[in-house]
DNA sequence: GCCAACGTTGGC
DNA sequence: GCCAACGTTGGC
């Protein structure tokens, strides 16, 4: 077993929308490296971080799993698609995705600026300099941090005095 | 909107 | 294979 971390726009696919529909195929994955972690490191039952990007406060949001093995994307074939690519055929399709399931939403996010100021960290795949991957793994105890830090109440903002 | 980082494309 | 140009990601 691996844990990963799934990054994912809230405009687009946030965690309330994975929440509501329980379980959602991960489409529109066109990067290699991320396609990779998909087709050969990703197994059923997987930990997933919930990862909130390009967006007002960036951060983990929640827990997610892996539900299913990879398969081919269908978007890929699909010529209205923005994920639309000529050079895939179903015989040799280029892209696979994984479906992914809801687990639980954090009482309150895990934000980028709280990760990015815990020292146990400092080495994790998501903060390192220019990283821009979609999906990138974490090892057991980074994770262990990251769910320490959901259910510290040392939270961001909750200083009531 | 800006910018850094990095991947991809395409000419040669 | 090299490398400049360009596009995308994503934080700020």
């Amino acid at each position: 077993m691996r844990h990963w971390l799934m990054k994912s726009e809230p405009d687009v696919f946030s965690i309330d929308d994975l929440a509501r529909v329980g379980r959602e195929p991960w489409t529109g994955v066109r990067n290699h490296q991320a396609r990779n972690f998909m087709r050969d490191d990703m197994q059923i039952g997987d930990p997933v971080l919930f990862y909130h990007s390009s967006c007002a406060e960036p951060g983990v949001v929640g827990i997610a799993r892996v539900a299913s093995a990879a398969y081919p994307d269908p978007s890929q074939f699909e010529r209205d698609s923005e994920y639309f690519d000529a050079r895939s055929t179903h015989a040799q399709p280029r892209w696979v995705l994984v479906d992914v399931e809801f687990e639980q939403k954090f009482a309150q996010p895990v934000t980028l600026a709280r990760l990015r100021n815990e020292p146990r960290l400092a080495g994790c795949a998501l903060l390192q300099r220019g990283n821009r991957l979609s999906i990138l793994p974490f090892t057991r105890a980074q994770w262990d941090i990251v769910l320490g830090m959901a259910s510290s109440r040392q939270q961001r903002g909750t200083r009531h005095a």
